[in-house]
DNA sequence: TCAATAATTTCATGCCGTGCAATGTTTCTC
DNA sequence: GAGAAACATTGCACGGCATGAAATTATTGA
């Protein structure tokens, strides 16, 4: 990795890390760019060389498509063969993007620190979960051989994304979890999203 | 209706009308709220106290709670009794907020047209999909006697508003449909997401 | 070391969104 | 109907975001 690429990679974690700790400090609305671009020391043009709004330094590198070989082989009709199963793997290997877990953790609590401050950033979140989701749905329609844009593909996939924002909220505060324990509790959410709209058998 | 409100009233129609026209004719990029705003025979500083932002004025009067009316029988276990039977009469009550259906499947039509043409408004229409989701959580956590931020509410109201989607997305363009086969639509979408997350029982 | 390539900076610009004070317009009261 | 009170519109000024273009500086490779 070479001397330029390394200093960029620098400025962005800078400006990312100035955006975040000013906005925490005086709230969104009370920072400027310029601010922001003085604490990383370098000049406000160049924020935007970064990051095309001010939004997009505080949200940073949320994930926004699959994993390319966890889809792969999801597309592929696997690992077990069985679609909730492989789809829970496939969610899995998707959010956990950073091979640290426990930075990923860190990540998620800090931006949900953000998320109360700043409801403004909601619509950004919102619209990044949205394109992870468009790329699950067409990877389930890969799988099961129908169109791109086929609505019950759309459809498990929202579903699937409520899932992965129910686990993760069940997910207790500051424990050591690790990827076994996360994929449990994908299952279970899937699960209970079954009983709740299935056809009562037990009545 | 005094002629207030009724001035009131058009000058807000007025500049929707004309940002959307604008909007599809030159490309939101290229409309400035001057322009809207001289469309609409009203000063710039005039279109900001009827709308925060450029945006607000396109995505105009989407829903963003459930109907009360609905909501206070839904939570009181009624009309059927049935969880997912009468979360749908909730939803389809939610959803038409106008009387009149053939102007909110043109509404409709007109958002959907928007969107593909101009997807920087899509952020702002998540929003307001994400703010009836929650008023529908606390609906449903209410009907069950749970905690306002129960998840599993959440979650339940978070698929409910995939069927919603993968609902409206299956009606034919330009159908003549009724309230009855939008209730029959959302019924099988929340069907066929129990089917596609339950437990498998025929294997 | 020198030329090529890429990143940063400076400067200018247009538009958005808001606060404030002044001016019109509708409504209410007598 | 006249005048007061309430409310809506307007003009003006201002700060800040975001972008384009050209000049400057830093990195790379030969």
């Amino acid at each position: 990795m070479g001397l330029r690429e390394r200093k960029k990679l620098a400025t962005r974690r800078a400006l990312q890390g100035a955006a975040v700790r000013l906005t925490l400090e005086h709230g969104l609305e009370n920072v400027t760019v310029e601010a922001i671009s003085a604490a990383a020391d370098v000049s406000a043009r160049t924020f935007f060389n970064y990051f095309a709004t001010k939004e997009d330094a505080l949200l940073g590198d949320v994930p926004v498509a699959p994993d390319e070989e966890a889809r792969g082989e999801f597309v592929a009709g696997g690992p077990t063969g069985v679609f909730a199963e492989d789809l829970v793997v496939l969610l899995v290997a998707s959010l956990v993007t950073s091979g640290d877990l426990a930075t990923q953790r860190a990540d998620t609590a800090l931006r949900k620190q953000l998320m109360d401050r700043e409801p403004q950033l909601l619509p950004g979140l919102l619209t990044r979960f949205h394109n992870v989701e468009q790329g699950l749905a067409g990877a389930i329609a890969e799988r099961s051989d129908a169109p791109a844009d086929d609505a019950r593909s759309e459809l498990a996939a929202a579903a699937a994304m409520s899932a992965v924002r129910h686990a993760i909220k069940r997910v207790p505060y500051g424990s050591g979890e690790g990827i076994d324990e996360l994929h449990g509790r994908l299952s279970e959410s899937l699960r209970m999203l079954g009983e709740v709209f299935a056809p009562e058998t037990d009545a």
